[in-house]
DNA sequence: GCAAGGTC
């Protein structure tokens, strides 16, 4: 019996359908699916990792064990797939021949060893085999089929490589500070080689922010009969310059047009989508990553776009795109699938990024919007609009320059005018910023309406929403397409950012304080391109997995000396943030700070940081995490909004603990009359 | 109750 292992179910599904020529039968064998072909052959999808790296159980009490001891602990193995795991090993004895046929990446060459060795510990004389493709397409998955290569072991210990070093790395780092500041149990603090990067990025950012001193500048606009021209200095950064210019222009009445340069420019269509571009597009529309993510996958499923997660930009070739457009020649698509099927050739866009696992994201199937959720036909929708418009023609836009003297002093306005829509029409989400200007010539006269100052300043960087903070990381190498959302639930989780766009708390400054001064590799984004390198060199086979632990675990080592010797003032700098984040507002009585405090029977209230002078206090919800989001109450100034995060919830913006609370008595007032008048009418 | 990486 020959089996064929794929990465995952719906993979298994499809090439078991293309290589029995869709006769494959689905049986179900201790919970899990295969796909028979013919009675000696059938395909396992696996569920990606079905093996995971962990400490022997001694080591999983937090408060019994020094931190320090995880570096060089043991490390064993642990099943993450009960199911698949069972199937494996009942089919093992069976098994003559398996053909590792998992994505073609490195994580996916580690996931086919561990599939493997679960066989072989059953089965040691089993042949082993490798097909490698790069779509799911009947001719090139017939191609990977009949060019079987060998299994990469020094590929796959690379990718094992990694899983210890980031165990090891982030549980040994994650324990300390948990352990130093005494946030244990849900409220513990952690660290790893990519999300402590990713959160010194916000902190940085943060402090950029909180440090901007802002300069004015003036800005000086001359009105016409329909535009407004800006003198062509921009911004004046002294004002006594402003007046000379304001005195040179005194009772000027007209103005006159010196220049005008008319350009065509040629509007590029969008590349096709992979996950970032994808997660960036989604949240300029207003969706979260993580819930982006959510919905592609969800989608995925069902068959309506293809696999959500790849890197890759360039539509291969075995794509039919034609094929696609056509689904939507029926429902709201037509007219613009109509465009695009009268044109002799459609020559798709592409990106700088191809790689081989999986094409970039684009519908598979037509689905009405009556049968998808509201924010389901949203995604969808989005992802159709850009596959449309990779396929459409450039948008074409003139561009108008003009300059205009007033008594010698230069002036100037930009005109734009779309004259083909090209792809935008296909894709609404961009807006178009049309500049429509009258028509001039060079020599014109023009009535001058008014000359006006404007003064402004500089603005400090905005914040990290989270499509730019996902391209970021791309850009750094933080994570995968996979995962990059996920570490930026994991900061909310924390509590080490709040808002989106996301504004980091005191606990996030003090935690990348401390991390950066003794432990300065895990928040450098740099750690990443050394493991990368490392891995690389596994790969090759120039070094071996023991030897690259092995000194990982020395530098590690010699960041724990620094770091226990440096104990307590880790914890003071990580505790001020805690505390800090805990400050609600000014107490209205006294004036002194209002902080979330825990009373002796472990209920939690707002109380004045004057106690027991003054004893004013503010009820809060018995369960959930408590955020101070530093968002200012409008009715009480001195006052902070709260949101709640119950696991598995919503967060519930409760907002001012005051006005909730005055809420509440109301309510509460009001439920007391009417009882009271109903006792009474009885 | 730890990481980051797969997948659902």
């Amino acid at each position: 019996m020959r089996y064929i292992i794929t990465e995952k179910h719906n993979t298994a599904k499809r090439i078991s359908e293309i290589l029995s020529g869709g006769k494959a039968k689905q049986k179900r064998i201790k919970g899990a699916n295969l796909f028979y072909i013919n009675e000696d052959l059938a395909v396992i999808g696996l569920s990606g990792h079905i093996i995971g790296v962990d400490f022997p159980p001694q080591y999983s009490r937090w408060e019994e064990v020094d931190a320090a001891s995880l570096v060089n602990a043991e490390i064993v193995t642990t099943p993450l797939n009960d199911k698949i795991i069972s199937l494996l090993k009942e089919i093992a004895p069976e098994a003559d021949e398996v053909t590792i046929a998992t994505d073609f990446d490195r994580e996916g060459e580690l996931i086919g060893l561990e599939a493997l060795k679960i066989i072989k510990e059953q089965n040691e004389s089993v042949r082993v085999n490798r097909a490698r493709y790069s779509a799911i397409t009947k001719q090139e998955i017939e191609k990977a089929f009949s060019n079987l290569v060998e299994l990469d072991y020094n590929l796959a210990h690379s990718a094992e490589t990694r899983q210890i070093i980031d165990l090891v790395w982030g549980a040994s780092l994650t324990r300390f500070i948990s352990l130093v500041s005494r946030s244990l149990g849900s409220n513990f603090l952690s660290a790893g080689r990519v999300q402590s990067p990713t959160l010194a990025l916000l902190v940085d950012r943060e402090r950029e922010i909180e440090s901007f001193v802002p300069t004015p500048y003036w800005e000086i606009h001359a009105k016409f009969d329909g535009f407004e021209a800006k003198h062509a200095k921009n911004r004046f950064l002294e004002h006594d310059e402003v007046e000379k210019c304001l005195k040179k222009l005194e009772g000027a009445k007209e103005g006159r047009v010196t220049d005008i340069k008319k350009k065509k420019k040629v509007d590029r269509p969008p590349i096709p989508f992979n996950t970032t571009e994808f997660l960036r597009a989604a949240s300029s529309i207003g969706f979260s990553a993580a819930n982006a993510m959510r919905i592609a996958e969800t989608l995925y499923v069902n068959g309506f776009i293809s696999y959500p997660r790849t890197d890759n930009t360039v539509y291969p070739e075995s794509i039919d795109l034609r094929g696609i457009v056509a689904l939507f020649k029926k429902g709201v698509f037509k007219e613009e699938a109509k465009k695009l099927l009268a044109k002799n050739e459609l020559k798709p866009s592409r990106g700088k990024k191809e790689t081989t696992d999986h094409p970039p994201i684009y519908p598979v199937s037509y689905v009405a919007k009556s049968d998808l959720k509201e924010d389901e036909w949203k995604i969808y929708e989005l992802v159709v609009r850009r596959f449309f418009a990779t396929l459409a023609e450039p948008a074409q836009w003139l561009t108008m320059g003009v300059k205009i003297d007033i008594k010698d002093e230069p002036f100037k306005v930009n005109g734009a005018i779309i004259e083909e829509y090209g792809w935008r029409a296909f894709y609404p989400y961009l807006k178009i910023e049309e500049r429509i200007l009258p028509q001039l010539s060079v020599g014109d006269l023009l009535n001058l309406i008014e000359i006006a100052v404007l003064e402004k300043e500089t603005k400090p960087p905005s914040r990290y929403g989270q499509g730019r903070l996902i391209k970021k990381m791309e850009e750094l190498g933080l994570g995968t397409k996979s995962t990059r959302h996920e570490t930026i639930s994991k900061l909310y989780s924390r509590a080490y950012i709040v808002g989106n766009p996301m504004k980091p708390t005191r606990k996030a400054y003090g935690v990348i304080d401390a991390l950066e001064k003794y432990a300065s590799m895990i928040t450098d984004p740099e750690m990443t391109r050394m493991l990368e390198e490392a891995m690389d060199r596994i790969a090759d086979g120039n070094v071996s997995e023991e030897e690259i632990i092995g000194e990982s675990r020395k530098i590690l080592n010699q960041i724990f000396e620094d770091l226990k010797s440096n104990e307590e003032a880790i914890a003071t700098t990580i505790k001020e943030g805690m505390r800090a984040d805990m400050v609600v507002g000014e107490c209205p009585d006294c004036g002194k700070e209002l902080i979330i405090r825990r009373s002796r029977r472990g209920s939690r209230f707002v109380g004045c940081s004057g106690y027991p002078d003054c004893t004013y206090s503010l009820p809060l919800p018995k369960t959930g995490k408590i955020i101070v989001t530093g968002e200012v109450c409008k009715e009480h100034g001195n006052m902070s909004k709260l949101r709640i995060i119950n696991k598995g919830k919503r967060p519930w913006d409760l907002g001012c603990p005051l006005c909730n609370f005055m809420a509440w008595q109301d309510s509460k007032k009001k439920e007391n009359d009417e009882t009271n008048h109903d006792e009474g009418g009885n």
